[in-house]
DNA sequence: CTTAAATGCTTAAACGATAAAGCAAAACAA
DNA sequence: TTGTTTTGCTTTATCGTTTAAGCATTTAAG
């Protein structure tokens, strides 16, 4: 097996030491006052050994491993998946390596990508936490390595975090169903503790109160999703007033509730008008284009990788809350 | 700023040498003959002081960074997503780290994640190549680092490798095709060097000149999918005799492709069989959902990851090939 | 009662890179 | 000529962990 060259390598190669190679390596050469010609050699013995630095060893000297660690909710989702993109963009950009896992809404899982990525000694974290995982991230304030939460957070836990404002971005969306003449709307969200989601009902339910509206609130799990988005949507359809709009609040639920509107032969949006969160390609092909709030996906992961950048370099410990607008984006399903 | 503990903080606090508490927290006392006193003693200190190794030093020392690095071509299409998420579960079940980068299917940004994969002394690759990587990939094999292809291969450059019968796939998708009638059966596929979308278009060919029709074969580039779709898609449909079936070639151009023929008010699939490789969400909530061929991701996931450590382990250099079979999910747009 | 073996720990070197400090020799100034 | 700078390189310590080798004691064996 070939091995990888080293420092050493290449002193040997030219004989001299290790030092040597490496402030001309690193560029160092002025403030070490390397001899011209010896510079020029060591260059070219490097290329020649084809030297690549060993970046762990580096790590190890330095104490950075210029490393963000990435923790998604779940991969699969193209929501996260560009999160993922672009948080890794712009990492990049700034010279750092995103090491990532995905923790597939499962908080066992969540707490070993934690445990995995501070051992692999990462500069910061990104995370988009799971349902439940507060004392996971209230551990993670005891350690040195600084964080941000995106997308989802805990009120009541004081970090960094970088989102939108959910119930303001509901508000308008029930807004322009109810301006739209619709009066009997429906709501499916998550049985959940996540605060992002309950801004999301909270923002449903006050603009109905605020126009004499009653809510139509159903809820499904998410380790349940077809089954119970399935239910919600006949609770809604049932009885003598049945729903004239639908409110989903992510795309994975929006999908599903689709893909049984669709089964049952439901016409969008003139026996039912649909609003989702989120985005989807398949909102795009739904014969009538879904109506949808859309996330600044790309402004949120460069705030979570400039703020945690900001925090890695000055070791700050005031939390910085980044809120971000969101665009209701009207298409037919709700005309 | 809290620092964090090492094996020195504990040895220090127990009045011990840093190798005897490193015995202990690796368990080997009995190789090590470390009293049984002690060990609960250290034990209890690391648990005291939130001990977590660190993992750069450790992989300084073995030489082993139990990390494969993952680079995919869009992390933002669900199916690579997928893959990762695959890739990802499998390889933490064997105790290793991903690292990951999208090359968004640019070939310079491939070129730099595969350079800053392995200065990460990654232990292994795993790589969804891009167009014209061919010399990427064969200056990889120069290196002492392992790396298996997935999805996309060069026939020429023999490496292992993990994907599909393209071939085969295609001719039945399309001899399903032809078997429900259809006679005017167009393709749109990338104009690309890359073997596996070559293979989808050979397929095509050949099923239709086994049965003895004509090919109608339009391609659109990745960098202009959306107009070049639409052009493609105007192409078949024009003059006295257009398509009665279109087959796309990936799931990408489907979704551009269906969001026109929806526009467009084609009626699927009375007007228009349509037919696509991968899966998507997208095809579910199409009125009609589209037939499509099902690529086996968890199984190639782990395939590449198992295929990877054998020869991490092994120091194995014989290329292995692994070709999993596909599955024609058919449904109405079809029929 | 001597010798050998087992026990319980420490020392030291190593992984690869970095950087402060040190040391000759050459160049310059007085 | 003597002393000071400058130049060009080496030595050495360090990051945190691992592990072979070493060194006293104690225990067991003969």
């Amino acid at each position: 097996m070939k091995k990888k060259t080293s420092l050493k390598d290449i002193a040997q190669e030219a004989g001299v030491s290790t030092a040597l190679v490496s402030y001309v390596l690193t560029n160092k050469e002025e403030k070490a006052r390397v001899g011209q010609e010896m510079a020029k050699k060591i260059r070219k013995i490097a290329q020649k050994l084809n030297y690549q630095p060993n970046h762990i060893a580096r790590s190890l000297k330095s104490g950075r491993s210029d490393t963000i660690g990435l923790i998604v909710a779940d991969i699969s989702n193209p929501f996260f998946g560009n999160i993922a993109r672009t948080i890794e963009d712009e990492a990049k950009r700034n010279n750092y390596t995103v090491i990532f896992g995905s923790s597939d809404e499962n908080l066992e899982k969540s707490g070993d990508l934690i445990t995995v990525l501070l051992n692999r000694q990462v500069d910061g974290l990104i995370l988009i936490p799971t349902e439940g995982s507060e004392q996971q991230i209230k551990q993670l304030r005891k350690q040195p390595v600084p964080f941000v939460l995106i997308d989802r957070y805990f009120p009541q836990i004081p970090v960094s975090q970088i989102g939108i404002n959910n119930f303001q971005a509901s508000y308008n969306a029930i807004s322009h169903l109810i301006k739209t003449g619709h009066q009997r709307i429906g709501m499916i969200a998550y049985k959940t503790t996540l605060h992002h989601i309950n801004e999301r009902k909270r923002g449903y339910t006050e603009a109905l109160a605020d126009n004499g509206l009653g809510s139509m609130m159903k809820l499904s799990r998410y380790s349940n999703i077809r089954k119970e988005t399935r239910q919600a949507i006949d609770q809604l359809l049932q009885g003598r007033k049945p729903a004239d709009a639908v409110f989903f609040a992510t795309n994975s639920l929006a999908i599903e509730g689709l893909k049984y509107i669709n089964e049952l032969g439901i016409k969008v949006p003139d026996e039912l008008a649909v609003v989702s969160f989120d985005e989807s390609e398949a909102f795009d092909l739904f014969y009538s284009p879904i109506t949808f709030i859309r996330q600044p996906i790309l402004e949120m992961g460069n705030a979570a990788v400039r703020v945690l950048l900001e925090h890695i370099r000055n070791g700050e410990k005031k939390p910085e809350n980044i809120c971000i607008d969101t665009e209701l984006v009207i298409r037919k399903s709700s005309r």
